[in-house]
DNA sequence: TGGCATACTTGCGCGTCACGCAAAAAACGC
DNA sequence: GCGTTTTTTGCGTGACGCGCAAGTATGCCA
């Protein structure tokens, strides 16, 4: 990977932190592209190379965890019953990040909080689980253009994971949230019906 | 009710309605706020009164028709099984409207191919699951606050419609979305295990 | 029916945004 | 080094979202 690639990747980091820092400071509304730039140290046009809307920038990072998911999948061995697998890795999603990732939980109540950018992060979560609907469906040996249940069981840990740090969230007292993402996936197995 | 509720009610629906039929016919792009006003016979300054963007006025109509299916399962006998009672309600939902309905069909090819309504339906969506996850919680005598299972019954319903809309959309041939939807709640059942 | 209070509409103006275009600058390969 | 390709940047434009205050329609009670 050149030096050009590299300093692409590290513009788009320092985009994507700058923007959700800043925001998380000072409230999304009193955050504007141009200071975003500036505290990344590029023009205010290079941003929009990069992220079309704040909003995008904000919620980059979230998508390609998710994104993870699906690569941790990928890797794990095909004896392993999936819906096993599947657990292993959207709980190693989670173990990655130091316990109580004061960064992220303020971002998580960021996007969480205001609308405009809940829609945005959903987008690219919808995004991200077609991923990892192809990831299930290689694993399965199943054709998702015909058979739906690729699509829905990654739609199903999708919503998992969702309800999950929404419940995390709001826990008073504090609850881990492997746990309750476990108690989603396994609630899901055995309540729908 | 009044005559200003129902004038209230009649402008907001010509605005979604010009919203989405100027949108299919020129594309999302090509319909200023302005031409949305024009065609509802109001000022452009009172489209803002209504709906804060272009998207959200597109999308209003489909948030609609998903907060019929909680509306639909509050009516429904509490005797019914709830997932029987949830199958009914959801695919009354797509009863209500004929068959072929083609304005449903381009408005749903409008929104699910470009990303920036993509975002808006998914939010709008979201916020009328909660809608559900109250209904559900009400049916089964359980406190949201609590259990995760009224909200992940109703997020795995929208889910099944999301997909089944998805999948009626690509069918070729054509495909009643009545057994999609059924297909995909039963599997839904079966195949998350 | 008249008249007042309330709620809605409208015009204006401001700061911001997304993006096309073309020139300058940087990184690459030989 | 040197020409090529890719990226950054500045500028300009059309549109948007919304606060504010004045105008207008509706609801309500005497």
């Amino acid at each position: 990977m050149g030096l050009r690639e590299r300093k692409k990747e590290e513009t788009r980091h320092a985009l994507s932190d700058a923007a959700l820092r800043l925001a998380v400071e000072r409230g999304l509304e009193n955050v504007r592209v141009e200071d975003i730039a500036a505290a990344a140290d590029v023009s205010p046009r290079t941003f929009n190379n990069y992220f079309s809307s704040k909003r995008e920038a904000i919620v980059w990072r979230a998508a390609e965890r998710t994104l993870g998911l699906a690569r941790q999948l990928r890797e794990r061995p095909v004896s392993e019953p999936l819906w096993d697998a599947i657990t292993q890795a959207a709980l190693s999603q989670h173990r990655t990040a130091r316990t109580p990732d004061e960064k992220w939980l303020s971002g998580v109540r960021l996007v969480l909080g205001s609308p405009a950018l809940q829609g945005e992060f959903l987008r690219s979560h919808h995004t991200a689980e077609l991923e990892l609907t192809a990831a299930i469906a290689e694993r399965t040996g199943t054709d998702p253009e015909r058979d739906m249940s690729p699509r829905l069981i990654a739609g199903a840990v999708g919503l998992a994971n969702q309800v999950a740090t929404e419940y995390w969230l709001e826990a008073d007292p504090p609850v881990s949230i492997e746990n309750l993402l476990r108690e989603a996936l396994s609630l899901l197995r055995k309540e729908v019906s």
